[in-house]
RNA sequence: GGUCCCAUCGUCUAGCGGCCUAGGAUAUCGGCCUCUCACGCCGAAGACACGGGUUCGAGUCCCGUUGGGACCA
């Protein structure tokens, strides 16, 4: 476990721009990206797009800006797979002269067959190994396929999971070029891990069953194997694979309901990694903790609540100033009035102990920002009761003549008019909070006012006069 | 179906043979704070899947069972 010395770190991220970048995959991508900066490493981004049918540019964006989002910036790339087929074709070439690799004519239909036969007499599904040794020149309808040893074993010393044992006999020979002329996932992913001098493959543990057959073929061209750490995948609610049915499964989906950064890095760090019973890190924190030994091996449940939380924390620690510029994208789809930034940030800092996310925080805002707003009807009729409508004037009157309009001043008022009238401060403060808020929740009452200012609580108290007679 | 992986509170996890009458976090419930709701603080309930071994001693090591997952089709 001695680390080599100056051995040069270098670790990628390689996803398929077929989809937005999924919470799965940025884990993925963070603990390459951790890995490589604990060590002073190098991270590099591959967009595997070989797959042209499914693949576009749009998502390729979209994986860019997520990445960008979360902070996880690349050392070297974006490197296209379709940009390097000239590479494929000459490590192809190379597995051929060696004869690691032969041509095969047999059609598609006809390796279905050999399925089915060799599945019928009892055995695995599988390739007969038909051309083997016909010894095939390159021709048309033609694939290139891989001589994959036949006996002997082939150990994976997983850095995460320990040494796994695979019988070579398990594997068939695999497609290394379709016939076609488009290489195969399994060997792209090794020529491209080799040329661009891969150091720690880290990706999720759905490729282990992958990995011994790039083993063999790392092996056949004479190249030194980079060091394999399989991640655990992330569960939906039900223990299955994370995917949409589960609900919103993309980050760039977090990040339009409001979530911050670094909650989502701060959560995701922590599924499946730990550091004792750490549960808060700031980025130069797992930078400087980070550990592939302390990557639990079982999968892990993706749970929202707790990553609500953990955003509702940060938002928490953020100051309005730097809230502000976060919130205003949502502010604005609600299409409120405009208010001043400074008038803003005040209500901001009321709300933040209050919302766990921007969406939440911004609909929240709604009261500060205008008094087209429904009363709670319970509330009316709980609070506005005849007795206090006495009382309502009197408040409207002394908050109209205050000189010195402060929550201070605005408290003091309100606890000596509750005390001489022999009332519960409660009794006062709710019918008001609802008049200013139309809530029987809100933030403090005191500062509420302070903030809408003493014209706009005259002109709300003053218009809620009519819902004593709504009261019984 | 074959191969491979995994298994501590609902969930994320600590634990790397004795420090464990199993710790933390979240969620839940109760209390305090209090103008309401939050935040915060305090407290409660809640787990080593099962069965065999190994050992003076196992949540921790080995085997099996069960359960879950992944890959190949």
């Amino acid at each position: 476990m001695v680390e080599a010395v100056m051995e040069t770190i270098r670790t990628r991220f390689a996803p398929s721009p077929t989809g937005h970048l999924h919470i799965g995959g940025a884990r993925t991508a963070l603990f390459n990206w951790l890995f490589a900066r604990h060590h002073g490493g190098s991270f590099i981004l591959r967009i595997e797009n070989t797959d042209i049918q499914r693949s576009t540019e749009e998502y390729t964006r979209s994986i860019l800006e997520a990445m960008e989002w979360l902070g996880l910036d690349w050392d070297e790339g974006p490197y296209f797979q379709t940009d390097r087929m000239e590479i494929y074709r000459e490590y192809a070439e190379k597995l051929y002269k060696s004869g690691w690799a032969y041509y095969c004519e047999c059609t598609p239909e006809e390796v279905e067959q050999m399925r089915k036969e060799a599945q019928a007499a009892g055995l695995k599904p599988r390739y007969n190994g038909r051309c083997r040794d016909k010894g095939l020149t390159p021709g048309p309808g033609r694939v290139l396929r891989f001589r994959s040893p036949q006996t002997g074993t082939t150990i994976l010393n997983d850095l995460i999971k320990g040494p796994i044992e695979f019988d070579n006999s398990e594997f068939d020979d695999l497609v290394l070029i379709r016939s076609d002329g488009m290489p195969t996932y399994n060997f792209t992913v090794v020529v491209d891990d080799i040329t661009m001098k891969i150091s720690h493959v880290i990706r999720g543990d759905d490729h282990v069953n992958n990995t011994p057959k790039q083993i063999l073929i790392y092996q056949a061209l004479g190249e030194p194997l980079p060091r394999f750490a399989h991640v655990p995948m992330i569960l939906g609610p039900d223990k299955k694979r994370l995917s949409k049915r589960h609900g919103a499964t993309s980050v760039i989906a977090y990040r339009d309901m409001g979530y911050l950064p670094e909650a989502m890095v701060n959560y995701i760090a922590r599924l499946g990694w730990s550091h004792g019973d750490q549960e808060i890190f700031s980025i130069q924190e797992l930078i400087g903790k980070f550990s592939l030994e302390n990557v639990s091996a079982s999968a892990s449940v993706f749970d929202t609540e707790k990553l609500r939380w953990l955003n509702g924390y940060y938002i928490r620690q953020k100051s309005p100033d730097e809230l502000l510029p976060l919130l205003k994208p949502f502010l604005n789809k609600l299409n409120y009035p405009q208010k001043p930034d400074e008038y803003i940030k005040k209500a901001i800092a009321t709300l933040q102990p209050r919302c766990a996310t921007l969406e939440e925080m911004a609909e929240a805002m709604k009261f500060y920002m205008t008094d087209n707003f429904e009363y709670d009807g319970k509330g009316v009729k709980k609070f506005f009761t005849d007795q206090l409508r006495p009382l309502w004037r009197i408040i409207i009157n002394e908050i109209n003549s205050m000189s010195h309009f402060d929550e201070e001043k605005l408290e003091a008022f309100f606890r000596s008019l509750a005390e001489e009238k022999g009332i519960k401060l409660r009794n006062l403060a709710q019918p008001v909070r609802i008049a200013l808020t139309g809530k029987t929740a809100s933030p403090g009452l005191f500062e509420v006012m302070d903030i809408l200012g003493k014209e706009e609580v005259v002109r709300r108290l003053e218009r809620a006069y009519c819902l004593f007679d709504q009261q019984g």
